[in-house]
RNA sequence: GCCGAUGUAGCUCAGAGGUAGAGCACUUCCUUGGUAAGGAAGAGGUCACGGGUUCAAUUCCCGUCAUCGGCUCCA
């Protein structure tokens, strides 16, 4: 017998070799049905290996993490059957399972695959799956893992198996397909009831560019028909709430060839809910003490010298602008804390000067590879909504502590409910990637782990995702649809204060070296509408949306007091255009809904003689006969409610 | 940058070796309207760009550029 425990501490005694869906069955024939996978003192598990030592047990299901990845990895292989079938002699690299789904990289040698070949891989992966076999685990000796791939003439695989020691290797075999692979896998491909495969795409054979590109095909499976379906129309919602469709719809902002890639072209409505996200965080700025700033375009090289950011980044990075006559070298700022280095260097501070926390909305442009563009994610020229501060030393944790907060209020006031915190610390192995002493890192991670701590934010570390300057905490946010996006940063940096000789005097009379913390709430301007855009689908709230109201007369006649009602609203900046075609009110509304306008405001005969306006909410909802100034103050609470 | 796909009117897209079509939008006219598409007419395209094959190329081939899906990268 042997002892297990389980996640609510409870113990059983069970038989030497029960195996996880023992003791599920054991609990209930409901969970023995649900049961996916396990975790076994910590390992991944097979629902049906044997366990012959006491452990403390997980049982995982379709809700846990662990369930979904096991099922999907074993969906992978299932994939990799059917490809075999139909493709023979094709090679295999990795097919893991992915946060949504999993992918299986391919060689397909002779063979060409298109997307419409996935439907019929998709009916024979079903057909396979409906045949409830098991995924049998096998046990192999190094040697007879390489003979068998050998057989297969799959250098993939024998890559792989060269990297492992003798004696942890494990087959799976479902049907007549077997595979290297660590499992665990599901019990049975009957399990397996909808899958879609969703896209092909190219991918290096282990992530290195020098090496082959294998053909990954990426795919989603599960237990119901129904979660198909929804998780589909999710993917449909995306599509539908995509920044670049409705940037273009919205006229928001477009991109021009001859302008050049990656440099977005910010239209009059898309500067207009810009500026008032600009203007919301100034605000925000001015109360917390940060002090405006100013900078050029472009710096010159020697400023890259010194920041260490043109030995960092180098030539390749950085192609100068030359002065015709003299001979200087510019560059085109790929980040301003050079410049805001040289404005803390413009004048002398004590130590009651500090914080200084200089602002500015500053515009970077940084070369990034053609095929990484995307809409307004991923340009070459963007604002971001920069800060940094030079703090004491014994001022690090209050103050990044009240950065956390002001990060918090932003994204609060814009309606993003759903985030968490990343705190990317060293790779604690490699720490010559980092410049600056070990003791100012130690003093940096902490100063950041203790203020999210102290005002009970939730984090999660990363080792070996920090900045090659200094430790960092961001934010990623979960948008309407459950995606996640990294937003706002904050960072700690002892380099640039050293490189750029920074300092304050002491109480002592001694120059001291500040401390630096770069900072964006947004990120910057370009990501943050982008993902804005997509977490509302183009509904604004109502203090950011472009167009507050529209104003449509009934017909021609009603012109003039359309201009009137336009011109009084106008003076509590509710703004928004008449429309005045010769169209019906019927298609008027229409029109006016489908471009989401909150606020529809209509007027006719009755509205002119009373002195009133007709007004119907976005959606429908008819607020019905009031007075101007009703509608004006109905729209500005709505707007005070937020901005404060 | 790499692999693959795509590029036709302002937008969404159809089409074919013999120099182009729809819907929406736009303009004009008719209609002067009451809470999600009134009617008619018109205008609008070197078919991304540059080569090649051909009697003939927007269509086939090659290259370039851009976009999309991934990979790699990201101060």
């Amino acid at each position: 017998m042997i002892n297990i425990t389980l996640p609510d501490g409870s113990r059983k005694k069970i038989e030497n070799g029960s195996t996880p869906m023992d003791i599920a069955k054991s609990i209930s024939e409901g969970l023995a049905r649900n049961v996916l996978c396990a975790s076994v003192n910590g390992e991944i598990w097979d629902s049906n290996r044997p366990i012959n030592f006491d452990a403390k047990i997980i049982l995982h299901t379709w809700k846990d993490k662990e369930g979904k990845m096991v099922f999907w990895h074993s969906t992978s292989h299932i994939m990799a059957e059917a490809l075999e079938e139909l493709y023979p002699g094709i090679k295999f690299g990795i097919g893991p399972a992915i946060e949504n789904g999993f992918y299986y990289d391919i060689d397909f040698g002779k063979y060409t695959i298109s997307t419409e070949d996935l439907t019929e891989i998709e009916k024979k992966m079903k057909e396979i799956a409906s045949k409830k076999v098991t995924f049998e685990r096998i046990n192999i000796t190094k040697k007879d893992a390489i003979s068998f791939f050998k057989r297969k003439k799959d250098e993939y695989k024998l890559e792989l198996i060269e990297e492992l020691e003798d004696g942890e290797i494990t087959f799976y075999r479902q049907n007549k397909f077997t595979d290297l692979c660590k499992g665990p896998h599901i019990t049975s491909t009957g399990k397996i009831k909808a899958i879609k495969l969703l896209n092909i795409a190219g991918a290096y054979w282990r992530g290195d560019e020098n090496r082959k590109q294998l053909t990954r095909i990426y795919g989603i499976s599960f237990q119901k028909q129904k979660d198909l379906t929804e998780h589909l129309e999710m993917l449909e919602e995306a599509k539908k709430r995509d920044h670049r469709k409705i940037g273009k719809e919205m006229e928001l902002f477009t991109f021009s060839k001859k302008v050049g890639q990656g440099l977005p072209l910010w239209l009059p409505k898309g500067t207009l809910l810009r500026e008032k996200l600009e203007n919301f965080l100034k605000k925000a700025q001015t109360k917390a003490g940060y002090l405006p700033v100013v900078t050029p375009h472009i710096g010159n090289k020697d400023l890259y010298i010194c920041s260490g950011h043109y030995e960092k980044y180098g030539v390749d990075s950085f192609q100068p602008i030359k002065t015709p006559n003299d001979d200087e070298e510019f560059f085109l700022k790929p980040m301003n804390c050079p410049h805001h280095c040289e404005i803390y260097k413009s004048k002398q501070y004590s130590y009651r000067d500090l914080p200084v926390r200089f602002a500015e909305f500053g515009t970077v442009y940084r070369y990034e590879q053609s095929g990484e563009l995307h809409g307004l994610t991923r340009v070459r020229g963007f604002t971001q909504d920069d800060a940094h501060i030079f703090v004491r030393p014994d001022q690090l944790k209050e103050e990044f502590i009240s950065v956390i907060n002001l990060v918090l209020y932003v994204f609060n006031s814009l309606e993003f409910k759903d985030f968490k915190a990343q705190i990317s610390l060293r790779d604690p192995n490699e720490k010559n990637k980092y410049i600056g002493s070990d003791e100012n890192w130690d003093k940096a991670e902490n100063a950041i782990i203790e203020a999210a701590e102290e005002i009970g934010l939730e984090f999660i570390k990363e080792y070996g995702e920090a900045a090659f300057y200094g430790p960092k905490l961001d934010f990623m946010v979960r948008d309407a649809i459950g995606r996640e996006w990294q937003l706002g940063t904050i960072q700690v940096d002892y380099n640039l204060p050293e490189r750029f000789e920074l300092e304050y005097t002491g109480s002592d009379n001694q120059k001291h070296r500040p401390i630096m913390i770069h900072r964006a709430p947004f990120g910057s301007m370009e990501r943050f509408v982008a993902v804005l855009i997509e977490h509302c689908g183009g509904k604004f709230p109502l203090w950011l949306t472009p167009d507050q109201i529209i104003i449509l007369p009934i017909s021609e006649k009603y012109h003039d007091y359309a201009k009137k009602v336009s011109k009084y609203l106008k003076n509590y900046d509710i703004c928004g255009p008449i429309d005045t075609r010769a169209e019906t009110t019927n298609r008027k509304i229409r029109d006016a809904e489908v471009s989401k306008i909150p606020y529809i405001i209509i007027v006719g005969e009755r509205e002119e003689k009373e002195k009133t306006i007709s007004v119907r909410e976005h959606g429908g909802n008819e607020l019905g006969i009031m007075s101007i100034k009703n509608l004006k103050d109905i729209i500005t609470e709505e707007i005070n409610k937020i901005i404060t």
